[in-house]
DNA sequence: TCTTATTTTAGATTAATCCTTAATTTATAT
DNA sequence: ATATAAATTAAGGATTAATCTAAAATAAGA
């Protein structure tokens, strides 16, 4: 456990439900020890995701998004703006019946609802509306 | 509807279940037409995914996955190899109540089970049991 | 055919992520 | 405390999927 662990650690704290990107938290993190690297970031996400501590969510907006909150969760995205909310799912209602896995040895299953958040909507509204 | 188009969408046909990566699809398509670019396949898909008739998938492998199967299922991929499968799933059980979509206008959900193909699997074994 | 709009192309560019390697820091054992 | 070994960090280069650019080629329409 060293400073920099520390201080990425204390950030992904502070921003839980921001569900924030890899360069986000590196210049969050830059604000308190601005010699960090780019490599130390990129390490201590992926040894806590490896850890099971963090989850790394992959939610089609190009970069991973990282998240805190481990607990079972589904996920609304803006097709728009990037924004992420956290949504509550039953995860009982979500199981591979057994003729289905393929043989798979299933970890877990991610949910995301995708769509429009109010300020996207209504400026895709304006769009189609003028063109 | 040019002579490249439609050898992408042949390709796309031809490989239905295989859920391709772009590349793939520009390796496939070059097979029969050397001197296509890059640029055409990339453009040719995003069309046809504006066009509704194509799906983009973000696994979290990395690169984009796309499926002409648009019709309502969900997703099994092996974390080891990419390897992905077509699942049923019950678009019913997973609707989102009024009160959780944040005042999202909500498109579509996606549902990705993830873990390990039986080919993985035994891998990992071998890997922990030996280190 | 002639004109216009669209499409294609090659190559450069971007941007997120990963890798390499040496220096530093931390942990462990005298 | 000191020496040794192991783990971590930093700088910057490499990688790579995806995007952009602008000119050339092609398709569509009159
Ligand atoms: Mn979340
Ligand atoms: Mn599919
Ligand atoms: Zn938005
Ligand atoms: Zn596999």
């Amino acid at each position: 456990m060293t400073p920099q662990r520390r201080a990425i650690i204390q950030v992904l704290l502070e921003s839980a439900g921001s569900h924030p990107t890899a360069e986000q938290i590196f210049t969050r993190v830059r604000d308190v020890m601005p010699d960090i690297s780019h490599a130390t970031v990129y390490n201590t996400l992926h040894e806590l995701v490896e850890m099971g501590t963090l989850l790394e969510l992959n939610l089609g907006m190009r970069e991973q998004r990282y998240d805190i909150n481990t607990t079972d969760h589904a996920h609304l995205i803006c097709l728009g703006c990037g924004r992420v909310e956290d949504v509550p799912y039953d995860s009982e209602a979500l199981t591979l019946s057994p003729e289905h896995t393929h043989g798979f040895q299933v970890v877990d299953c991610r949910v995301i609802f995708r769509g429009y958040c109010p300020a996207c909507a209504s400026q895709e509204r304006h769009l189609r509306s003028s063109g």
